[in-house]
DNA sequence: GGTAGTGTATTAGTCGCATCATACACTTAG
DNA sequence: CTAAGTGTATGATGCGACTAATACACTACC
């Protein structure tokens, strides 16, 4: 496991989005094992008190569950599991959006250059051009 | 002048982005005189060293320039003023796509999301095309 | 010249984050 | 039982970003 961590934001904030996303993905399934903190500190190079920073904050999202000394899991809830995703998206959609009101940007102009950036990588460019 | 600040960012950060804004749209025009710090903090309430703060970082970004002891003032040099707008898109778009790579999305879905969000508010939908 | 208004500089204080070091209670494997 | 591995809790320390308070130097204007 690699986090390519950046400076801005917080490392316990980077790594609870690291396993939203593998969750998000199926990576993780429901009721599967999560790395144990001292584990995961050592693996990421990181203090295991961030680790359990991150575990915590997770356990609040309701992302995982963790019963007294045993290695926590992802939760089972499939509700909280489908919504991720979503939320992800959203929320990036809403800080995106919010940080180019105003700017008075046409959709096509939004368009081109997502797909410009975005599709380099690993866009499936399934449907939108048909 | 009335600034919404969030609590996310910085508030010396947001007011760059503001006047940058401003200079993008044509609000603020080549060479016009920026209000005073002392002035602005006033208005928005905030500490003169915070608008300073925002000011120095204006003049690194060669935003406005200042001679001493006089009210600052947009740059003139066009080159600049027109690359702002460019900027701001471009990195909204970087950090957009940065935050929703890996997440599978289909550029269908975001167009879709996007449109929604996005178009309630002030968007000219006049097409490329055109 | 004196006053008010510029921009500038310096210093101090606050806060969040990350780290380090320990310690505790419990479970599992041997 | 013992030892190693869980999660959890606490306090101290350091660091950097941000904000605050104050003082300084200069200009414009009457």
């Amino acid at each position: 496991m690699i986090i390519q961590f950046n400076t801005r934001a917080p490392v316990y904030i980077q790594v609870v989005d690291h396993f939203k996303k593998k969750m998000a993905l199926g990576e993780l399934q429901a009721g599967e094992e999560m790395p144990s903190r001292r584990e995961l500190a050592t693996e990421l190079k990181i203090n295991p008190n961030t680790v359990q920073k991150a575990f915590k904050e997770m356990e609040e999202q309701q992302l995982i569950t963790t019963e007294r000394n045993r290695p926590s899991r992802v939760t089972t809830d499939e509700h909280v599991l489908k919504r991720i995703r979503t939320e992800l998206v959203d929320e990036a959609i809403a800080v995106f959006v919010e940080s180019i009101q105003e700017l008075d940007v046409t959709m096509d102009e939004l368009v081109d250059k997502i797909k410009r950036q975005y599709g380099e990588g690993n866009l499936n460019d399934r449907s939108t051009g048909s």
